[in-house]
DNA sequence: TATTGTTATACTCTATAACTATA
DNA sequence: TATAGTTATAGAGTATAACAATA
């Protein structure tokens, strides 16, 4: 026979109490990432970096001359949510708006020498405090982790 | 000797061109979020749930009697931001606020006949979804990922 | 006609602070 | 004093639609 169970008013006809929820992707995905972002806030909002702005500079840095229309399929956001973005860093001298002789509609971004710079504190930052948020995973269920999160990704939706 | 990436403008010192953001589990998470909850949307957004709405009332509808406050520690939000989604509940007739008489603070949530048909309905249209989308998962890789943001919400911010 | 960058606008989600009625 | 529910407010983040310049 079953034990009676003591969580607070369990109902019907569920194996576990609550396990609705707690068995969807989409809902654990979303209370995993609260608690990363949180941390990347915590460690790096005194720079005034957030992660859309962290995000944008590390392409502007790893791709050199990119235009704001690839970086923003790149990052999966529309044209318009960048300007904002590419302002601030600009307005902080971590890049710059290139105009391209041959396409006068673009813009290359590049960044400054700053920029890069403060790109790899940041980034050094960030691993640090994945690393240590992340302590109970062990590399391997890490790396097996991120494989996961690329598999759904690639869905492409 | 290395052989020359193809990559569009790869940069500098790194093993993979753009390899930073792929290698955080943050930025991941992101977007594997954002691509499950797009296609919540797509899936209940016509029944006016929204993936707020839904988890509130998965948890009225499994633990009756539940309180605010309760809920909201549990969802992990600002009691404050539970108001609007507890008025849409009720305004739909899918649960009611009913007065304690011990306590005349509180008011405990319980869902209506209506609220557990929709509530099982939409539950069901989620998990089917989410079964289509996540297809290139098998079903232990599905459970390993589980498993490993269960891992990181222990970590309890 | 199509595309780039841009502006204007609105909507969702969430947090903070303060209020009220109770305890 | 402290707590439950509430209101007001503000700030991210994002999307849609339209526009000017250019292709």
């Amino acid at each position: 026979m079953a034990a009676q169970r003591k969580i607070p008013t369990p109902s019907d006809d569920e194996q576990r109490a609550g396990a609705d929820l707690e068995d969807l992707v989409g809902y654990n995905l979303k209370r995993a990432y609260v608690i990363v972002s949180a941390d990347f806030r915590r460690t790096l909002g005194m720079d005034g970096f957030g992660p859309r702005v962290f995000s944008a500079l590390s392409l502007v840095v790893q791709y050199p001359n990119i235009t704001q229309s690839e970086l923003a399929r790149m990052l999966g956001i529309e044209r318009s949510g960048l300007v904002a973005i590419i302002d601030e860093l600009e307005g902080r001298k971590l890049l710059k708006r290139i105009p391209v002789p041959r396409d006068r509609r673009v813009q290359a971004l590049i960044p400054t020498d700053e920029g890069r710079a403060a790109y790899a504190r940041a980034r050094d930052a960030v691993r640090a405090h994945e690393a240590a948020l992340l302590s109970d995973l062990t590399a391997e269920e890490r790396e097996t982790l991120l494989t996961l999160l690329r598999k759904i990704r690639q869905t492409e939706d």
